[in-house]
DNA sequence: ACAAAAGTGTTTTCTCTACACCCATGA
DNA sequence: TCATGGGTGTAGAGAAAACACTTTTGT
């Protein structure tokens, strides 16, 4: 084997994982006070550094099991940060994820451990180094992948309904969306199945919880909302 | 400073680079017989280790800045690769990005001192490692990418007809365009220019060359084709 | 009865697509 | 004049948007 991989640099590689939740109609991020200098105690996302033996994405991976508690979350890299000023503390390259995951299933006291907290989408404290610029990214990221295929499988609770699943459209697009036409054109992809209950906290005459068919036909290829 | 960073693997981070180029009504590639082992005069991409102190876009400029002696190219990140195993030489994450240039403006010295060979990317030989999925994921990157915004500009040369935009968009979308309603939709866009010269090579009648007009007030948000 | 949200239907507009057809010109 | 590609026009299909209207039920 030639020696031709040695003399170069190696460096510090991470993940950071920009960890998107819906609740109470709001799309929220899971923010953390970071542990270590420089910038100790100020407001991060949550990252950690590439092992000798894994891939990016199983870091990702590790990470969020790590702070959530969770496996088998949807995740997907967004892109690597790489300003070799970027990080004060040393030069790192960090590659970003976004992962979504139901707040309701995650894991509270580990997320308490961290002195996690939820933010909204809208309004989050400022970010330690450029972590705000790779919430900007992965939030167009997320739009765009919202307008290709139907998520909220990802995102909301087993069962929903539709108010609800418009109401995370519009928090992911940050603008109103016409409820009947909406409704159509979900119900058109034929990946939702109608249950027999309905959720009456809403209105008088209650709407049915819908909830996402086994088998994901999905990958349609055809954009769903324009963006 | 605390010492967090200490104790962490570093790695070998890269840069491959997936050169499209324009040529004959063909999309094409720029591949490079390898240079060193392992897989020493197999076809790959050109790549580069990252440096200390420059970003990974820095070092995708200098490869490619090095391999065709062109500056001021287009090009775009693509994702990161980094199976540990996907290099049998050494655990190296390599980032992948995508090029856009111009056949007709490269530095045809410098690219066969590197023995380098464009090739259609309907008809390449195998690739090492893991470069043929990176070239699959950088098509689809493109496609997305000429489908929500003009491109031409970075691939024809300064002057151009429809038929050659057209030809190069059936060339990046693999099927056949209608040219009456590609003309429509890409004029609508306002922002190609009419040249008084006209193109006789393909026709009698002949076919205006067009060019792009200087401030380009693009992004306009939409789709321009079905994908 | 009424308000309020769920759910349905209709109309208008716009875009995509297919395809017919005219135009210009070199051979 | 005729074949060929350049360029224009048009009719139909389908999707998106706007919005009116009906249904249900707790108060």
């Amino acid at each position: 084997m030639s020696n031709y991989y040695q003399g170069t640099s190696r460096h510090l590689v991470a993940v950071d994982c920009v960890i998107f939740g819906y609740e109470d109609d709001l799309l929220k991020i899971l923010l953390f006070p970071r542990r270590v200098e420089p910038a100790q105690g100020e407001w991060s996302l949550m990252g950690g550094f590439v092992d000798e033996n894994e891939s990016i994405d199983d870091a990702a991976i590790r990470v969020l099991q790590l702070t959530t508690g969770l496996t088998n979350i949807f995740m997907e890299q967004v892109k690597a940060f790489s300003d070799p000023l970027r990080d004060p503390g040393a030069r790192v390259i960090s590659n970003v994820y976004f992962a979504l995951i139901r707040i309701d299933r995650q894991d509270t006291n580990i997320i308490q451990a961290h002195g996690a907290k939820w933010w909204p989408i809208t309004q989050f404290p400022p970010l330690i180094f450029d972590h705000n610029q790779m919430v900007a990214v992965s939030l167009s990221r997320l739009q765009m992948k919202a307008g290709l295929n139907l998520i909220g499988h990802e995102l909301l609770p087993d069962f929903f309904t539709l108010r609800m699943l418009r109401k995370l459209y519009e928090a992911i697009f940050q603008r109103p969306l016409d409820p009947g036409n909406f409704r159509k054109k979900v119900l058109s992809l034929n990946v939702l199945q109608k249950s027999a209950n309905k959720d009456k906290t809403h209105s008088k005459k209650g709407s049915y919880f819908y909830h996402f068919e086994k088998k994901e036909k999905q990958d349609n290829g055809n954009f769903i909302f324009k963006l």
